[in-house]
DNA sequence: ATTATCTATAGATCTATAGATAATGC
DNA sequence: ATTATCTATAGATCTATAGATAATGC
């Protein structure tokens, strides 16, 4: 099980992870930190341990690398939002589990990926496959709000509320994931005017959807 | 009233503003939509129509347009929110006029200026200055949200929930201040347990803190 | 004389490619 | 023979400075 190919210059992997992942994970942490501007190919392969130019043996262009961390982030709040399209819990047990699902994924995590939802560069078309999934998660929470509001338009308002943990974590450094993913979804169900009683109900049956994030 | 100094090549200022001002709208512009990182003091110099070099006469490097941006955005927001603290209507008066004036100002605008507040660079000691100013407004908030829920730590919320109007900008085109500001204004007195009888007085009374914002 | 601009450019990047090299695999 | 890496570099930027120039002011 000996690697083949040229040994690194600089010895092997510390983490002991792929280059590729050496790579993903240096990138997403420069990326949030400095942007995708700020932060040059040489700086992405020196904190993987490699030389610039290796790092095209893996990808093609430094825009690849950006979204393969979007897909990669994005993509358990997908699985688990289609996964509780199935389920007959009603919908505001469902939209409890999903916020407070996706709200530990944003706020666990050594390095902030999901501040990688903030740069602005996102605009940019390469990036239209990241977007088209995140629309995809949009749209289930929009499903969910649309029943538990018992009327559309809120489904953003929802959205932003769960979202914004991205911001909080730049300043609010004490944030801790089991702490604050109930509290946002406590006050997704009050900012839709569902009743402390019935919010109680609610974080009981929750508890059933749980997921353990990996 | 006819301008000194050698004259554009291009043309007088089409705006007919000052060149500081041209420098400042096209930066606020690129950097939202391209990033801190992204855009090149060329390409601000083009859309503000002068050269790259005469930027320097009135900015002395890149950093500090982007750092006079984030002190312009943040200031009409403070001023605003130290007027409050002098006022003697009740807590939850003010935190609604307070979020319902701020919320206005993220989503108007032709460019989206509170977008600067997401740039990854802003963690760069060299914008400390702004990073003062919003600690600043967020004590206000900390203050009034603490008086309101009748306990310490709903502030981070309560921040975030106005802030996240930033994000929903960019995938909502349809957000119209005069709607969106109640509308976040009355979620966030609901994320703080405020009744639904006390929340219609409280956004009658609040009409009378109302400023037209600049 | 003062001012706001210009053109030109030095020096420092930065991305992506070309081609060499040091391992393992067969 | 295949693979993962390396070194070297072309060509394209990009920031900031130096010094010239075209207006107005006195």
């Amino acid at each position: 099980m000996v690697r083949t190919g040229r040994p690194r210059a600089k010895g092997p992997s510390a983490s002991g992870l792929t280059t590729e992942q050496d790579i993903l994970h240096a990138a997403g942490k420069l990326f949030g930190e400095l942007g995708y501007g700020g932060t040059s190919t040489h700086a992405i392969a020196q904190a993987a341990g490699i030389s610039q130019a290796a790092m095209y043996h893996y990808f093609p262009g430094k825009h690849t690398i950006l979204l393969e961390l979007l897909l990669r982030t994005v993509k358990p709040s997908i699985e688990y939002a289609l996964s509780l399209a199935e389920r007959d819990e009603p919908a505001d047990v469902r939209l409890w589990a999903l916020c407070s699902y996706d709200v530990t994924l944003l706020a666990r995590g050594e390095n902030n990926t999901g501040a990688l939802y903030l740069l602005p560069d996102l605009s940019d078309e390469k990036f239209a496959a990241f977007h088209a999934e995140r629309e995809r998660l949009f749209g289930v929470y929009r499903e969910l709000v649309d029943v538990v509001a018992g009327r559309a338009g809120q489904a953003g308002l929802v959205f932003g509320l769960v979202e914004s943990v991205i911001l909080r974590r730049r300043t609010e450094p004490g944030l801790h994931p089991e702490q604050v993913a109930p509290a946002v979804a406590d006050a997704v169900l009050r900012v839709l005017q569902v009743g402390e009683t019935r919010l109680a109900q609610v974080r009981d049956e929750a508890a059933v959807l749980e997921k353990v994030a990996d």
